[in-house]
DNA sequence: GTCTATAGCCCGATAGAC
DNA sequence: GTCTATCGGGCTATAGAC
């Protein structure tokens, strides 16, 4: 069997994954290629390479990690039907890479990307958060959900969600997600479902 | 009347107002002084003059807007005494703000202080959070919310609150916050409600 | 494809006249 | 107190050997 080279493209997942981290640890402009270079063992010109910039590099980063997400989205919602079942399938998703991906969520939540990307689709127009959006919208019609605005339900149902992870992930809550997840999921669903 | 110079003081005022305007909208790191310079009109050494560099003058501009805020919370506050009263003074304040000082809440929900600051007392314990938190205690313990975690519940207002601030201030919701003030209050009350 | 070395640029901060 | 001019440093990106 012919030896081979380790494959190129391992080296550069290791740059992303390690400029991931480092964006989301110290923010983009923080961020050198010496830093990249230092911390992955790849050198610049390696990098250079593979990515034409930085700001390619970065664009790679973040369209990989909302594939990322949106993918475990989809893979979670098998097999759910209600309003209350996607949702609630939507919610343990997140809590659960919260915890076991924090990388990936600080990256979503955190991240300004128009910091380094010049033409910027904002986040809120993502494929999840357009579906929660669909999602919410239907749960209205068939009157799981509380009448309104389907803008300000989706807002409300992820902003509950999304708290509750900054301050899981600064640190200020201790208990896992995981532990709470009962509660925090209560508390999404009862500022948006309908009035008993 | 004795002739007077224009008060310095104005001059860092305006300086501040728009390093502020700045950070929130490019970022700490990309602002550069000279940036500073062009946009307000004072030259760099008045300003190092005044700020021995960047990052005092990001640190001082960090605590005014906070206890700008908080004074306009304390403020709010003159008058209620039940937990509902109080948690609406609070919902109404920070949306009121959003869209008539955008810039302050702007830079209360997105800058990433760690960016420039070192030593980072993080934003959640600045005095509003608290406030919160200690009045969602309150609330909790006099039978007014659900029975749980304090610092779940408190996300819980604060998150559907700032989310939809969020979709408002990048401009994915159309109507004023006021106009949806009561849908926007009722989704983060509902939330943390004792059950009826 | 990957490396080292370095060019070229822009920024933060300072110096010194007024 | 305020200005202009400029220095030194660190960054992105390139050049060229292997």
């Amino acid at each position: 069997m012919k030896q081979r080279k380790i494959d190129p493209q391992d080296k550069m997942e290791r740059v992303i994954e390690v400029a991931r981290g480092l964006f989301v640890e110290k923010g983009f402009h923080n961020v050198s290629i010496p830093d990249i270079v230092k911390v992955s063992g790849v050198s610049t010109g390696a990098i250079y390479h593979h990515f034409s910039n930085k700001e390619t590099l970065a664009r790679y980063i973040h369209d990989r990690t909302l594939s990322e997400f949106n993918d475990m989205l989809v893979s979670r919602l098998a097999g759910t039907s209600t309003t209350y079942q996607k949702l609630r399938a939507f919610a343990h998703l997140v809590l659960d890479i919260a915890e076991n991906n924090p990388v990936l969520m600080q990256y979503m939540l955190f991240i300004r990307h128009d910091e380094f990307m010049t033409d910027h689709k904002p986040i809120c127009y993502s494929e999840p958060f357009v579906w929660v959006q669909e999602t919410v919208a239907e749960g209205i019609a068939n009157g799981d959900l509380r009448k309104g605005d389907r803008l300000i339900s989706a807002a409300a149902f992820t902003g509950v969600l999304t708290r509750n992870i900054e301050i899981r992930l600064t640190g200020v809550l201790q208990k896992t997600l995981q532990e709470k997840s009962e509660e925090v999921i209560t508390a999404a669903w009862n500022a948006i479902k309908a009035d008993s």
